[in-house]
Order: C-alpha cells, then structure tokens, then sequence
DNA sequence: GCTTGACTTAGACATTGTCCATTGTAGGAT
DNA sequence: ATCCTACAATGGACAATGTCTAAGTCAAGC
C-alpha cells in the first residue's frame, strides 16, 4: 500500500522502518488484527521493533483516519485497514471469526428525535452476534 | 428489589449479606455502573465485601439473565439492571453519560442473508455515540 | 556530514479482570 | 439449639491489555 505510505509522507510522517512494517502489515481489507497481532506480524519482519511503538504507530494511523478501532470482544482492540467504507460487524460468538457487513438502511434514521435526549448524535457502531459455518458445523 | 431477591432465592441461590447488598446496589433502572463501582457502593453498606465476591455475583446474575452486560467503551464493562425490556445504548463521548434508547425498527431484519455469509445471528448490539447536552452546552 | 527534534525502546506502571487456597457460614438435618 | 457440609467469601497472586517515561537513536533538512 504504497499509497498509504505516500499519504503518510505527505502529512509530515517521518517514514521510519517501524512505520513501515507496520503499515505493511494493515495492508489488505479484510483483516481486524489486536495489537498485538501486529506487533507479531511486524516483529516477523523487523525482528526489534517494540510494542511501544506499534501501539504509538496505530494510535496515530487511528488519529489520521486511515484505520479504524473496533470492539468487537471485550479483550483487545482491533484494527480495521478498512476505513474507506462505512461498514459493520458480524462477530462468531464462538471462535471470534470477524466479518464486514453491509446493512440496508441506516440505523441513524431508526432513532428518534424523543430518543435522543438533546444529545448530537454523531455516529452508531452495530456488531451482530451470532455462530459462524465453521463453528456450527463441528 | 425484594421481587429480584425472591425470584433468586427460589432459584435456590444461597441469601448472603454480600449477595443482599450487591442485588441492593443494582436496584433501580437507569444505572450502567462497573464492577468496581458497584463494589465501591457495596462497601458503603457492608465494609468488608470483597471484590472478587462482587465480581462473582455479578457474573451470576448475568448468568441467570437478571442483568445485563454492557461494553459501550473500552474500558470496564457496566452492569445493566434492565434486562426486561430490549434497548440500545447513546453513550456520551465527551463525559460517558448513557440513557437507554428504543430505536424504531430492527437491525436483524436489516441485514439480509447475502450478508450473512452462513452464519446464524443471534443478536445484535447497537451503540449509538454523540455529545450531551451538559457537554454541548459547557 | 551535522544538528535537532521527532521517533523508538525497555520496562515500570495502571486498569480491569480471573484464579486459587483458605476461611467462613447458610440452611438443612438431627 | 447444635452440628454438618457444601457452597460462598476473602485476600492476594496472577494475567491481559494498554499507557507512560527517561534515555538513546535517527530521518531529514541544512
Ligand atoms: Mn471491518
Ligand atoms: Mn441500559
Ligand atoms: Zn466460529
Ligand atoms: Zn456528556
């Protein structure tokens, strides 16, 4: 994702090794990796790089709005590379599997002006729950 | 709530001074307290209640369907008195504030099978995120 | 090639939650 | 009323995730 790094370079990113694996790691849509998962892929490639830095690296890229955090679990976070379409998440309440989802309409709309108690409502996080193929069939 | 406290005994759980106050605490329908604000509130009415017991006790009456767990940040998970009737969540950004919302519709019927991708969904969990109005207004 | 401020590092620390061995007790049996 | 015992409570160790800091390192502009 030459790309990324060139938008990163482009906002005043010094471009170091440890940015770099790290972005190359978040490369590819459909992944939701904790931080630690990226610390291991990244380590795989930049044996010293240290946790510290990769969770500084995806706190920044979340601030940039190139990836997004989502809490599926209650465990760690996640990092979605996929920021560019709005989506949602279907979670296996078994072994974790995630996946994008797409809803037709907008939960937004579904929510009344006597229900939001003078709040500005900004934005609506749905994660559905449920038993994937794979688990389901073992 | 002696109604909860009945139907518990019933269920033959054993009646403590611990479990009492922690069923006490809970009592009332509006609150989305965490664990240690729960043990915190304990305390005040039976010093020596230890965490671990309120930790415990709140795991049982989640199992036993009396309350609810609620994860709207990242940090603790809250406890929900209310799991009589289904609702969602608008959670504050700015100061955490949580009021119970029932948006019109149903998310399961907007997710169609294409977007499934075999899995059987059990639920659905809807958080909605905005400001205030005691924070919009400071 | 220097210089310098931004970046990285290791590890201490914080928060939230779980686990376990020990001690205590609710509630039934006698 | 007292005893028994299985279940519950306790404190503290441990685990998982994440944050912070002081010291060292280096990318990039001059
Ligand atoms: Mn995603
Ligand atoms: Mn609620
Ligand atoms: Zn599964
Ligand atoms: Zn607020």
């Amino acid at each position: 994702m030459s790309d990324l790094l060139e938008r990163l370079r482009g906002r005043g990113w010094r471009m170091t090794a440890q940015r770099r694996v790290v972005a190359e790691v978040l490369d590819g849509d459909h992944v939701h990796l904790t931080a630690d998962e990226v610390h291991a892929r990244a380590v795989g490639k930049l044996p010293e790089i240290s946790r510290a830095t990769v969770y500084n690296t995806l706190g920044e890229l979340v601030s940039l709005g190139e990836i997004l955090e989502v809490s599926t679990d209650r465990r760690a976070k996640r990092y979605d590379p996929n920021a560019h379409r709005p989506h949602h998440h279907l979670v296996c309440a078994q072994c974790g599997a995630i996946r994008d989802v797409h809803p037709t309409g907008d939960p937004l709309t579904d929510l009344p002006d006597s229900e939001r108690f003078g709040f500005t409502v900004q934005d609506v996080e749905v994660t559905y729950r449920g038993v994937c193929p794979n688990c389901a069939s073992a």
